[in-house]
This record gives C-alpha cells, sequence and structure tokens, in this order.
DNA sequence: ACTTACTCGGACATTTGTTATCCGAGATAA
DNA sequence: TTATCTCGGATAACAAATGTCCGAGTAAGT
C-alpha cells in the first residue's frame, strides 16, 4: 500500500477544521513531510474530487462536500488507484492442462475468494467517515487539539515558497517538537 | 500485492491431488509460468512451513499437512510477507503542532481505521482453506480435472531440466492450448 | 487596468520493491 | 560409487513508487 495515503488522510482531517483554502505547501510544513510529494497526494484527492483547488495568491485545498461524506475508501481510492490490489491472470487457461475458454465464463475460486475478502476490506473503509476520524482525534487528545491546527493553517503570517522548502529544515535531524517561532 | 501469491495457490491446490513430491519445473510447466521464479515461491511456502522439500532425484515438494488446516492467509502471509499493508509513521509526532509522545500510547484514528480493515480482510482470507478451493474447482469444472493435473504432474516420463526449459517455449506466442507430446 | 506574487498542475530524476534468472550444495536412485 | 536430479540462496533486469523540479494560471494589491 502507498505511503502517501496516511498523508492524505491526515490532510482531509485537518481540512475539517478550516473554512478558508490551505495550501499544499503549509499543509506540508505542519506535517512535516516533503512539500513537493504531498502536493502530487493532494493533485489526486483533487483529480478525484474530493477536494477543491484554488489558485491564486490565497489559494490552496478545500473539501468539496461535508466530511461526513467522505470516506476513507474516498480518499484510498483516490492516492492509490481504484483498481483491486489482486488480479486475476487467468493461469488456469495456460499450460498442458489449460481450461477451456468456454468453460472461463466465471471467475476461478482463488479469485473469487480475493474479491471476497478485499470487498470485506473495503466496506470496512467506507463505514468510517473522514469525521468520524475528526471526532476521535477530538476524544483522544482533547477539542483544542483540532482547532489549534486549524488556527496555525490560517495564520498565514508569513508567505511560504516551496521552491525554498524543499532543501529547508524539514526532518533536519529527527527532532520531534519545533518552536512556531523559528520562521520569524 | 505481489503476482507470486496467484502462483502459489494454485500449487497448493494442485498438491492437494498428489501424495508424491511435485518438482517446482513441473509444477512451473503445468501452469506456463517462469520455473525459476515459481521456485522463489515455493521456497517461501518451504520456509513457512507449508510444504515440505525433499530433495534427491524424485524429490519435489508436498503439504505438510491436510489441505483443510491450510488457509488461504497463511499463503498470502508467506508469499507477501506476515507485515501489514499499512504501517503508521506516526507523523502526529512531527512538526510544529507536534502531539507530544506521552499522548501517544494508543495507536491514532487513521491507523486503527486500517488496522480494522487489514483484521477483516484477513478474516475473510483465514476463512477459506486450500481444501475448500479443492472442492470448488471440482464443483466447477467437473471431479476429474483436478485428478487429471494431478496424473499429468505424477507421470515423470520424461525428466525436467530447470535450465533448458527456462528459455523454452513457454509462453512463446500465447498459445493457450499445447499438446502434452511436445517433449517426446 | 497592470503588475506582482503566490497558487496549482503536470513533467522529470531517484530510490525501493518486485520480477526474473543463474549457479552451487545436498540427497536420492541407480 | 557415481551421476543426475533436486532445492536453496545469491545475483541482474524491470517496474513502480517516491521525491523533485519548473511552467501555466489566477487572485490580490497597486
Amino acid at each position: 500500500m502507498s505511503g502517501g495515503v496516511e498523508w492524505a488522510l491526515h490532510c482531509c482531517v485537518v481540512l475539517t477544521s478550516v473554512e478558508e483554502p490551505a495550501s499544499a505547501a503549509r499543509l506540508a510544513q505542519l506535517h512535516d513531510v516533503s512539500p513537493s510529494y504531498l502536493a502530487k497526494q493532494l493533485q489526486a484527492l483533487s483529480r478525484a474530487g474530493l477536494v477543491r483547488s484554488i489558485q491564486g495568491k490565497s489559494g490552496g485545498y478545500v473539501l468539496t462536500r461535508s466530511p461526513a461524506l467522505i470516506t476513507v475508501l474516498d480518499v484510498v481510492e483516490a492516492v492509490d488507484g481504484p483498481g483491486p490490489a489482486f488480479v486475476c491472470t487467468e493461469i488456469r487457461q495456460r499450460g498442458p492442462m489449460a481450461t477451456p475458454p468456454q468453460s472461463c465464463t466465471a471467475p476461478c475460486a482463488i479469485s473469487r475468494a480475493m474479491a471476497v475478502a478485499e470487498a470485506a476490506w473495503r466496506d470496512a473503509l467506507r463505514s468510517v467517515s473522514v469525521a468520524d476520524l475528526a471526532r476521535d482525534v477530538g476524544s483522544d487528545y482533547g477539542p483544542g487539539a483540532l482547532a489549534g491546527m486549524g488556527k496555525w493553517l490560517s495564520a498565514g503570517e508569513a508567505p511560504l515558497d516551496l521552491r525554498r522548502l524543499d532543501r529547508g529544515p524539514v526532518q533536519a535531524e529527527h527532532k520531534l517538537i519545533t518552536t512556531a517561532e523559528e520562521e520569524e
């Protein structure tokens, strides 16, 4: 599974608590991840119609609909692709003992078992919405945690330049806690 | 998901209908797949303890236990690795708004949702055994189909050399049905 | 209305994992 | 005893994911 899924999900959760657009660069430095690559994931979300991109000086990304209507499966499919993880190669139709094609109208037993398992996986992901995730974050770390992130995102005091940010002190030496005034 | 899982599952199913060891080379040419690479998958099954390897002149692979006690999940984990597909990077502990470590004893909401989904996936795969697959094959293509493959495997008339087989006419031009007498 | 600066979007390298291959160690049958 | 067939791990070729860069476009400020 693609690792960018995690980033995209975190972004969707924090986008829950902002009304103004949040830029990719700011989201990247909030999570301390590669800005250029996070931009790629956000583009995928935009292509899937989950977020709306706003260009211009104070542009960024906004959710297109209520967080309750965006499932985790939507995000996963947007980033990792909608196709199933297991693809049947139809090797039953190959080799000396090949099954004749007229007997292969239905998928084989192996393919069926895999499909059932993936369906269960998708159902589980579909039953959780971004709103659910946001609520869990609130009950885990307190109601102010998520709001604080939204406020930090909206506090666009220092404009960000993506080109400079890429080689910045991001993830310099695994320091987990950094002061917010370092850019002043 | 690794494509070799499909090969390994097919091999386990056909191993259901043989008592004598089946060599990797013969299994490969039965399914018309790369012999060298199939050998790798069978080694993984051997390492996981699902099949037993027998060396020597008439050696090969045999299932270690009853097919009813080998689940599809066992095979998938043996080939693709037992680790979960989604790994949490703990990005909640990074960036300016990092969550303090003492608040991160339990996994985050995103990680939990993913874990639940993967558990459902694994449960579905665990509920299907190789014996179930073999039975389904019987009811799909008739009881003789699987027995025929077992018989073909045991009919070791012409010894096989893996080195020659790799550049052989395997998958030469997508011909699906080949005669069994071509090697005579 | 123009300029400017900031935004997204897609095209371009690099790294990791999968796919495929080869040759050596070991054991069995003759 | 010998020779041959077997598995097993170490070794390349390929693909996909990861990470990076610059150009097109738009909103704000002058």
